[in-house]
DNA sequence: CCATGATAATGGCCCTGTGCCACTATGTGG
DNA sequence: CCACATAGTGGCACAGGGCCATTATCATGG
């Protein structure tokens, strides 16, 4: 034990650590929400080369001055562009190659973040010129996005879908109380299907994870029933996948 | 689009890549294979600081000019250790912080791999003074670990666990034909429990990715027919997770 | 005031995959 | 020939989900 310790003083000492050329680290984030019947990803347009005028995905390099963790630097792009600060925010993967950044070998950790449309404020748009909601059909968006942003927009997509098949995440899209109509069409929004109302309850309501509040939702027909989660932070994995594969 | 490109080449040519300082990046890899009824986890001996002499998991720095992406940097390490070219590879996860290395502000992508232990062969130990297989208990082993790699194997060796209830992924541990029985010991050695082998039978010959070969194991007691692979490089999702919590 | 339409919520049957356990089959070794 | 071990099968119960019919409660409009 010793012995490392005085090894690593002693090495730090005399490290030089621009010895090895390193390839550039940055965070994206696909922060998603469903909004309008859709789900939709966050994109700001660049307002620097590479890729100037191009949208992307919410991100940017570490601040190892700054960022104490990954997570942190993902968080702090995240709260820059839409003043939230209790998202979902789970890590995806991470890309790197000698190709996705024209200004050479780019390592990119993607994370993906879920969090209710309303509770957005757009309200610096600091590194941009310009930041907007972008609907997400099969993976794709309109717009062409810069850098490999397309590619992992669409892995990214696919890989809520799949969890959402088997998890309780779109329950973080929820905002406030919401009936199980509501949570319902929020799968259905980002599965691109239709579910059987009856399976989905029992499911939901099997799984305790939400409970129900003393108010009904009137509006429209007969009143609903408004649950709100349990705990916060907890998501929940159902044994079975729901049908409709993969 | 023009727009873009010409963008791109003038940047390109000013950009002086050491700029912003940036985090050290490497990939680890947890390479577990299946060996005298252990779980066990390939580890290296470091012989330079900082914690020289620790052992840790198999990994590196990327070497922006040979490797082209981050899974030839993790396969050249592998390769480079065990011989063995073709493992079952998949990406776990990255950490990224500014403590995980007292150099300073670090990054590794860790990957974890399965290799049938038979296919080993520990020609070079290139940049490392000692290499060996560890046996993983409940996610750790009895040799202390440099850097934070205690951590990752433990996060590891719970998504191995995690997956192996509702995946084929013990498959690709076994070298050549195997039977039921062989399959579903390695199953269970990695889950730590017993299963029953009826319900094993069923879900196995079900997911239809093994076929019988045309010869039986003759050891031992009743012969037992040797299956194989259907497709070489197939994983099967199981519709249900295995019986025993996540 | 009642019919219609819409959404909310429940009842109930069947199917599938799995847990569980008993039973049969085929080898070895005393 | 018998005990023992591992391979492999039969068969039932149960849980969760698909599916669909039925009931409940509101608004709206003749």
């Amino acid at each position: 034990m010793k012995k490392h310790k005085d090894d690593n003083k002693e090495f730090i000492k005399t490290y030089n650590s621009s010895v090895y050329e390193k390839p550039n680290t940055s965070v994206d984030t696909a922060i998603f929400t469903v909004y309008e019947g859709k789900l939709c990803v966050l994109t700001v347009k660049r307002d620097e080369p590479p890729f100037k005028d191009a949208w992307t995905l919410v991100g940017g390099f570490i601040d190892i001055n700054h960022d104490i963790d990954l997570e942190s630097t993902a968080m702090r792009k995240l709260t820059e562009k839409t003043g939230v600060s209790t998202p979902y925010l789970e890590q995806f993967g991470t890309v790197g190659n000698k190709t996705r950044d024209p200004r050479g070998w780019s390592v990119t950790t993607v994370y993906f973040a879920l969090i209710p449309h309303n509770n957005v404020k757009f309200t610096s748009r600091k590194g941009a010129s310009d930041i907007k909601w972008a609907a997400v059909n099969k993976g794709k968006i309109k717009n062409k996005l810069g850098f490999d942003h397309a590619a992992i927009l669409k892995a990214c997509s696919e890989r809520l879908r799949s969890k959402v098949l088997y998890t309780s995440l779109p329950v973080h899209l929820m905002s406030g109380p919401f009936t199980l109509g509501e949570l319902q069409k929020t799968y259905e929004i980002i599965l691109e299907k239709k579910i059987d109302h009856k399976s989905f309850r029992r499911r939901i309501l099997a799984a305790d994870i939400i409970e129900e509040t003393h108010n009904m939702r009137r509006e429209g027909t007969r009143p609903a029933q408004l649950y709100q989660l349990r705990d916060k932070h907890a998501s929940h994995f159902f044994t079975r996948t729901m049908e409709g594969a993969n």
